[in-house]
DNA sequence: CTTTTGATTTAGAATTACTCTAAATCCACG
DNA sequence: CGTGGATTTAGAGTAATTCTAAATCAAAAG
């Protein structure tokens, strides 16, 4: 239902802001908040906007590039990995850890068979105690 | 290393507030929003706050006595059920369901192993369509 | 080259979900 | 009755994110 359906079309477009956003994901090894995204992307163009940053992420993640993570605690946090994969969290320094399972192909049509769903994704969370933290809380009770 | 140590103590008590949000979870099957629990326990004690709700969640979920979840997507939300389980949330309209799948001993102790993390917890939440959406989301492409 | 059209960006206001604060209240005990 | 600690209340404050409206940009059309 277009008027005319223009060659370009392009409802999509990777424009310099997005592609700032998506190089400061790119070069970071950790899961970086909205908020430091922002923060790397003002020192590369400084004109970026906040506003726009969050326009870049859904953008991108839409478009399959950057992945979102969210464990509930806090800002989401953005992840270069698209592919599917776990997390395991440190519930002491809350640092985050990819993690890959092999069972989760089999366990997501298990768990989608329970409940009667369509499966199309499955996450998976591990929460504990990273060896740092074991390390210095090792108290005693 | 208390000053007296007086007999009552009772750093924690279960105040008519708590019981009202506590009564207010119990009696739904859905899993509710703070806001929901607020409203309903509004009916119930017309003159309870919405912070003395958010503590006496707090305080609910401390003693083991609720659970809170949360998908990252929005608000937390309140669950009677406080014994480990999973979750299954349709894409479509966001319905979330319990889930137990049996594997998850094995999964958690698999996870640890792999990221050489202490293990406290596993969250696993399935995502697909449910039956329902899965009726009237059947368009083809 | 200029206009048009629609996507995109910008800055800041608005919204949502939750937490904090300070004053008022409650309650067991002395 | 008074004191002290826990709790409640109303409303302000905060963090993360989305919305809005005006400005900008870029490709296609004229």
């Amino acid at each position: 239902m277009r008027t005319h359906a223009h060659d370009h079309d392009a409802v999509e477009a990777m424009t310099p802001q997005r592609r700032v956003v998506l190089e400061v994901i790119r070069s970071s090894d950790a899961h970086l908040t909205a908020n430091e995204i922002f923060a790397n992307a003002r020192e590369l163009l400084p004109t970026i906007s906040y506003a726009t940053v969050y326009n870049s992420l859904r953008h991108l993640k839409k478009a399959g590039m950057v992945a979102e993570i969210n464990f509930g605690n806090g800002a989401s946090r953005y992840d270069r990995e698209t592919s599917r994969h776990d997390h395991a969290m440190c519930s002491v320094c809350a640092k985050l850890v990819d993690l890959d399972l092999p069972a989760t192909v089999d366990l997501t049509r298990e768990a989608a068979r329970r409940c009667d769903f369509k499966p199309e994704s499955i996450h998976l969370t591990l929460i504990g105690i990273c060896p740092e933290c074991r390390g210095t809380e090792r108290a005693p009770a």
